[in-house]
DNA sequence: CCTGTAATTATGCAAGTGTATAATTGAGGT
DNA sequence: ACCTCAATTATACACTTGCATAATTACAGG
C-alpha cells in the first residue's frame, strides 16, 4: 500500500512553463548548473518530476527556455532606465551606464547564471542563437545612445567605440558581481562613467540625471 | 575469464598528477565542468580510474588543483611580457595591456574555464582562496604598474584607477574570448591600449614597444 | 634472482541521472 | 450529475556518477 496519492491543482500552460523557469534559474544560481536536475526542478515548483517532460520535451529545451529567460530579465532591467530618462543623448547615454553598474543588473547570482550557461550558449547553436537575440542586441543599442551623441557619424569608428564602452561596461559588471563588498555604493558606476567618457572624450559623470526617489509604500 | 589483465608503466608522482590535471582541464573547456568525470578524466590520461583517488583524496581536490593551475598558466602567460618589457613605465604598462588582449591570454577555451570553475570559486572557500591568490595579485600587480608612472601617488586614487583598468582588460579580454571574429587582428590592443590610456590620460597607443619578430625554426 | 611495497588495475556498490509509459484525477462543458 | 480529456502523478528502467576495496604487477634494493 503506498497511502494516498498526492493532490494537485490545475494550472494554466503559462503558468507552470513560468514556475518551471524560475526554479531552475533559481538552483542553477545557488547549486550551480549540476544542481539543476530534473528532480530539483520540479520539486522546487512544486510539481512532480513527471510534468516536466509534459511541457518540455526534454531538460535541454527547459535550460534554453531559462537562459532566455533570463537574458531578457538582464536586457529589460537595464534597457528600463531609458523610458524615464531625459531626451539629452548625453544625460541617456549616462543613465544607462549607471544603470548597468548598480542592481538589479549587477548582482552575483545573474553572474553565476550567466556564467554557467557559457558553455552550453558556445557549445549549442539554439543557445547561442538566444545568445545573439539579446546579447548582440543590447550593444546595438549601446551604439545607438553614442550615435546620438553630436558629432559621432563615422560607422566604423562608431562600431569601436561602442565595442570599447561594452567592454568597459562588462568588465566592470563583472568586477561589481564579483565582489561587491570591494566598492563603495556608487563607486563603481562613477569609475564606469569616467571610464566611457574618457573614450568618448565627454565629462559623462556631470551629465547623469539625478537619481529618482525611492517609493516608500 | 577476464583475458589480460591491462599493462602499465609506472610514474612519478608530480607527472600522473600534471597529466590527471591537464586531462581535467581539456574536459572541462571541451565539454563544460560535467563532461570532467572520474572516468573521462582517466581515460584521458590514459590511466584507470582508481588511480585518481590514489592521487587525490576526492574528485573535489583535483578539481581545485585544475583550478589552481589554470589560474597560475594566465597569470604567468600576461606577466611573462614585463621579462623583455623596456625599463619606460609607459612603456611597460602598454605592453601589459596589450598582451592581456592578445594570444595566448585571449582564448575562447580559456574563458570556458575559467566560467566554469565561476560557481564553485564563488561558493568553496578553498576555491575562493586561490582565486585570491591569483586573481586579485594580477590586479596589485597592473597597480604597481601605473603607481611607477610619474604623477600617480594618491593611494585612494591609485586603486581607482587600478580597478578601472582592470575592469577594462577583463572586459575586453571576455569580449575577445567570447568573440574572436568581430575583432580584426590588434584591434581588441588597440581599443584596450585607447581606453585604458583615456583612463590614465595617456597616449598609451604611442608607447607600445614594438612587436617581438617571431621564431622561425 | 629474489622480495617487498607502492603504484596501478579490476570489480562492486549505492545513489542519482534523464526519460519513457501507464495510471489517476481535477475541472470545465453540457 | 455525468463525462471527457488534458493535466498531473506514480513507477520503472537503463545508464552514469563518485567512491571504496581487493587483487595484481612493475620496479627498486638487496
Amino acid at each position: 500500500m503506498q497511502g494516498e496519492r498526492r493532490k494537485f491543482r490545475r494550472e494554466g500552460e503559462e503558468r507552470r512553463r513560468d514556475a518551471l523557469v524560475s526554479a531552475a534559474l533559481d538552483l542553477i544560481s545557488e547549486g550551480g548548473p549540476s544542481a539543476a536536475t530534473v528532480r530539483a526542478i520540479a520539486e522546487r515548483a512544486g510539481v512532480t518530476p513527471g510534468l516536466i517532460r509534459h511541457y518540455f520535451q526534454t531538460k535541454e529545451e527547459l535550460t534554453r527556455e531559462a537562459y532566455r529567460a533570463l537574458m531578457h530579465r538582464m536586457s529589460s532591467e537595464n534597457a528600463a532606465v531609458l523610458e524615464a530618462a531625459p531626451a539629452d543623448p548625453m544625460a541617456r547615454l549616462a543613465a544607462f551606464v549607471a544603470a548597468a553598474l548598480r542592481p538589479p543588473v549587477v548582482d552575483p547570482r545573474s553572474m553565476g547564471l550567466w556564467a554557467g550557461f557559457l558553455h552550453q550558449v558556445r557549445s549549442d547553436p539554439a543557445m547561442a542563437a538566444i545568445h545573439a537575440e539579446t546579447y548582440l542586441g543590447y550593444r546595438d543599442l549601446l551604439q545607438e545612445l553614442i550615435a546620438a551623441l553630436p558629432g559621432h557619424n563615422d560607422p566604423a569608428r562608431l562600431r569601436t567605440l561602442a565595442i570599447a564602452c561594452n567592454g568597459v561596461i562588462d568588465g566592470l559588471w563583472l568586477e561589481g558581481c564579483a565582489l561587491p563588498e570591494a566598492f563603495a555604493p556608487g563607486e563603481l558606476e562613477h569609475i564606469g562613467l569616467e571610464a566611457v567618457g574618457a573614450i568618448l572624450g565627454l565629462d559623462l559623470a556631470a551629465s547623469l540625471p539625478p537619481a529618482m526617489p525611492e517609493e516608500t509604500p
